[in-house]
DNA sequence: GCCATAAAGCTAACCCTATTAGCCAACGCC
DNA sequence: GGCGTTGGCTAATAGGGTTAGCTTTATGGC
């Protein structure tokens, strides 16, 4: 019986694929297991359980993300990097339906390549409000709003959450225009 | 062998409170006739199925929330309606965490009080919104801005996403004021 | 008051997913 | 070529959801 010669990268890599398909939720190890051409608990041989994989399938979407962010915001300033960024942003979620959701996910603080690709994704943040002049605190809100505006767009649209006939399209244009005049005049007020 | 005399609102109403102490995702049928003091094959009686409760579930919330939100609303305008309907949102969140994300359901076409509980949260929105002068196609536009920015922070709160120790009433109280800030200068650029 | 019927509960059984234990065989190294 | 490591397997357990079919309670018409 010849082995398939599996290993954890694959697993999550097959993972990853299979999640885009059929949904995050529908994630299931009895189906992983029949893609890759194998028992299900061969697969406890490369992770932990199920919500193992689910974070590693994290910290592999999250380093993806984080890269994309990064290049669409090179060589870009204050609002072109912005919406270059959020392009980017949504683009992968869109294109990534199971992988972008686990991106959520608070990366475990025990794998250091999930820590790491969470610092770079906001670090990818941080730098382009950099060009807006913010920094310390303000930069802080800044990041939490900017992210809390494109993930609830992201996940509203992916919900079917928008049920106009508008186009998404404009409204996103218009949703991350609004965050630029905001950053401009960041903060907005005095507390 | 007495009844315990269940129908499907107290079904649902205890299956809301057990979602806001576990979880939504951890919200089980088992848990859920446990609790009811029945058997679990009796809640399909009054419950198609896990789904189908779910389902239920967001009605009731997004009822709640609608409810909520108008009631936070009425009687103020402009920025004040907007902060006020804005702190509403993120205190039911917090105070419903297993209803709120159930509210992100779209409503089932087929159940007019869900649709109606839609229709009402949306509208409460609007009715800020034409606070701010905003109709027809900026004011989807701006409802969409604003149910992503509010339920995007909420959401990315309940993750635990917010890792800095930068007061989060703080963060959220200027996400809010630059949603203010581009509402009034809404459509923010020429398409 | 009585009985027919609808509704509310039950048990039993089945399927699917996740997980653990323990066995066996393939591969890689010396 | 032996031999340890390791990747795969089968079997078994537990938990959740669902369906079928039975029993008993409530209820309403007469």
């Amino acid at each position: 019986m010849p082995r398939v010669g599996l290993n954890q990268r694959a697993v999550v890599a097959e993972a990853a694929r299979l999640a885009d398909e059929v949904g995050l939720q529908q994630l299931t190890l009895a189906a992983l297991a029949g893609r890759l051409g194998v028992a299900l608990p061969s697969l406890y041989k490369h992770v932990r359980g199920a919500d193992a994989l689910i974070q590693k399938l994290s910290a592999l979407a999250t380093a993806e993300l984080a890269t994309e962010l990064t290049t669409a915001a090179a060589g870009r300033a204050g609002g072109d990097a912005l919406r270059a960024m959020a392009d980017a942003y949504r683009d992968y979620a869109r294109r990534h339906p199971g992988r972008y959701p686990a991106t959520q996910r608070v990366p475990d603080p025990a794998d250091p390549e999930h820590v790491v690709a969470g610092e770079r994704a906001v670090g990818a943040i941080y730098a382009v409000l950099r060009g807006y002049g913010l920094t310390g605190d303000d930069a802080v809100d800044a990041t939490r709003a900017l992210r809390s505006a494109l993930h609830g767009f992201v996940s509203l649209e992916a919900a079917g959450g928008f049920g106009l006939p508008r186009e998404v399209d404009r409204s996103y244009h218009q949703l991350v225009a609004g965050l630029d005049v905001s950053f401009r005049s960041w903060p907005v007020d005095a507390p």
